[in-house]
DNA sequence: GATGAAAACTTTATAAG
DNA sequence: CTTATAAAGTTTTCATC
């Protein structure tokens, strides 16, 4: 690869593939207006540079039976680092947690977790998450609806 | 398709194409222990019943310049059908907006945004959130850190 | 469900304008 | 970058056990 710099081709390209990530490369070289070579090296250039970074099926939670999304904040005991990397750890590990982030602010973490109903939730949050030592406080909201859910942004 | 219930075989696929989503069928066959037949119709069988909604690839924020992630909290003015409507419908049609739900609780959406350092905040609440009519309250919470990012669950 | 087979298409590599 | 070529692999359909 040449460098690190994406023009607006390549931004097509990721744009495409954001949204169908097993289009063939020839009706993508057509979406994107170049013949199919330079296209197939531009993806791959950008697979190998990380810019793409796994392809991958959406799967629609409602039909694999964990229709509800909740959003949970939380907020460690003591700050220190070796609770925080135990807690980022067992968090990662739980198959309910989709995302998860350290946070600025008024809590530590915002995790978002996949599960079905309020018997479910009260299960997720009895044997998983407050299993896992050091949590002070925690402030869990239901989602309602999803307005919008991507999975990237080319800008 | 026989009718919408998904045996152990259907989730094992559902589980690799989760990860791997541009996996050819004859190597998904045999990571699930299949012939390459039915493991297509079952993939098939699971696209057209919705359970695979879509493929996609997922790109590395970082690498587009849009490093960080900030979770955005609102409440609106008042709680009638119109203003909630025509807020959901804006904050869709934000590319900056990755996800966005209603809630339950004190706040009446979560939003994650994808920006670029607080400049790129600062503009987007700006020029695209609060340009947004019915806002009362916001609070944003800026994530110093991505400890999970999964895209499905399969129980 | 397994196997086999054939046509159309795709991927990947390479060469030349 | 474009066009062209070619081998290897994949998808898709279909028939048979």
């Amino acid at each position: 690869m040449k460098d690190g710099r994406l023009d607006e081709v390549d931004r097509k390209i990721l744009r495409v593939l954001a949204t169908d990530g097993r289009i063939s490369n020839q009706a993508l070289s057509e979406q994107v207006n170049l013949s199919p070579t330079p296209c197939w090296n531009r993806v791959k250039a950008l697979e190998e540079s990380g810019v793409i970074m796994n392809y991958v099926a959406i799967l629609d939670q409602q039909a694999l039976g964990l229709p509800d999304t909740v959003i949970i904040e939380v907020t460690l005991e003591r700050h220190d680092d070796e609770i925080f990397r135990r807690f980022g750890e067992a968090l990662a590990e739980l198959p309910e947690v989709i995302e998860a982030y350290l946070l600025t602010g008024e809590y530590d973490y915002l995790i978002k977790v996949a599960i079905s109903g309020t018997a479910g939730y009260e299960k997720f949050l009895r044997e998983k998450l407050y299993k896992i030592p050091g949590i002070r406080h925690s402030r869990s909201t239901f989602a309602l609806r999803c307005l919008k859910r991507t999975h990237s942004v080319v800008p």
